[in-house]
DNA sequence: CAAATATACATAAATAAGTTATGCATGTAA
DNA sequence: TTACATGCATAACTTATTTATGTATATTTG
């Protein structure tokens, strides 16, 4: 990805997240989506995109739908049952980290 | 680290900004201020840490100095001139991912 | 019309930052 | 005397990336 090292790890949380918001979405469009709602911070690589959703799918937390649009191929990924459920767990770890990392960074965040 | 792998490429934003905040630790001592700080949710292991600090010493972020303590040995370490403004970049690169992150998972954060 | 750019997928080699396991040494508590 | 805490260190392995390619079609631009 684009910039700091900081989002290692975090890629499958925005996609899951993404899709839980779209119900279906293909790679290309994700990488868009992404850029377009950061304003470019963030840029994901199709070298980590593409193996991250082939990840997902082989947890069984995607499934996927080919289709044909414009003569060019295209790959819906949706969310599983399963991987609805997962979306939570990731965002919930994404919560406890910021909130973690606030308080080892920002002193007056510290916990009671 | 203990838990989730979202904390991949923090270790040495937290490293520095306990150095900038105490003026001098060695390892152990920061792993167990992480400890304190956070509650137990995150440790930092000495197979991350260790490495970590050599690193960024090699870089001239942090210079060493080794003291005996009770018959045994301690390396202090502290930041440099470099490693201070290293600090600031580092905690605006966190905020900014932070930020970024936000946008992407809570729709109602997305920048204007 | 040719060339560049956008759309759309994919994978392989290399790199980075961790984990896990291990080693050494001293001191203290059970 | 055995375990646990203090204190450092490194090597082998794993995982998530980056970088570099490759294929193919569609559209824009000079």
């Amino acid at each position: 990805m684009g910039n700091a090292k900081l989002y290692k790890g975090s890629l499958s949380t925005i996609i899951l997240k993404l899709l839980n918001e779209h119900e279906k979405m293909y790679g290309y469009e994700i990488t868009q989506k992404v850029k377009e709602i950061t304003k470019g911070e963030l840029k994901i690589t199709e070298g980590a995109l593409y193996p991250s959703l082939h990840k997902l799918e082989a947890e069984g937390l995607l499934e996927v739908e080919v289709l044909k649009v414009d003569n060019r191929l295209r790959k819906y990924y949706k969310l599983t049952e399963q991987g609805t459920q997962e979306t939570v767990n990731k965002l919930e770890e994404l919560e406890r980290y910021i909130k973690t990392m606030r308080a080892l960074v920002n002193p007056e965040f510290r916990f009671d």
